[in-house]
DNA sequence: TCCATATTTCCAAAATTATGGAATTATTGG
DNA sequence: CCAATAATTCCATAATTTTGGAAATATGGA
């Protein structure tokens, strides 16, 4: 992933709705929501949403299909991968104090901690 | 790491000086820079890296301490670490598919690679 | 075809962020 | 104390982002 789209990306996650409706559709996955539902349940107008849905898809976040009258919307995983793998480049690039302990937490993961 | 700092520490790298000066002092880690030697090498005005420097450390991605004339500027890795844990969590809740690959291509880590 | 539903696009106002010259605040050496 | 160096703060301008009502576009069913 080039720097461009490292910034595209993190500014799209910088900003409380957009990151809301990434991990409603990580929650969501693999089924995605639609884009009216996204509105519905985190109280957005619809004009308000579908242009920050257009900022996450523009940074390849999330990607869309159109299913009947609705556009279901569904998180990138494989993008969100890669950002992260940018991410961990950059830090841990000779300092394995740090990576380490991250691959021990992501070796030991179990999806039922769900704490802040 | 809760949500609001998560937004702040994205919106903080979403910027290109900004990315470029914690990925410049990770690579300087554990040392640390100047501000003016950061504005210098990245060729910006001062008054305008002091303001990135101080978004950076606001988000806690930097720490400074002073040292004679000059405040020098360190990355906070462990920051950094938990702005990854924080992904990471909501990335593979669930999605062992997507975590997986990400532990070993961290445990498999070497210095040396450093492609885009 | 006509209507209801689902979304997006248009557009303009409000809010936030970025920029950088000039002034101000610290620190060190003579 | 004074001059030089290093940073930050002040402040105004420019640029970008966020917001959401109203209009336009697309789809499916009667």
């Amino acid at each position: 992933m080039e720097t461009s789209n490292v910034i595209e990306s993190f500014s799209a996650l910088a900003q409380e709705t957009r990151l809301a409706v990434f991990r409603l559709l990580v929650r969501q996955e693999p089924d995605g929501l639609a884009a009216g539902e996204l509105a519905r349940q985190l109280s957005v107008p619809h004009a308000t949403m579908s242009a920050h849905l257009s900022v996450l898809s523009r940074a390849g976040l999330v990607v869309s299909r159109r299913q009947g009258r609705s556009i279901i919307y569904r998180a990138n995983l494989n993008h969100m991968q890669e950002a992260i793998r940018f991410l961990v480049r950059d830090c841990c690039a000779g300092h394995p104090e740090v990576c380490g302990p991250l691959a021990e937490s992501l070796i030991g993961y179990t999806p039922n901690q769900d704490k802040e």
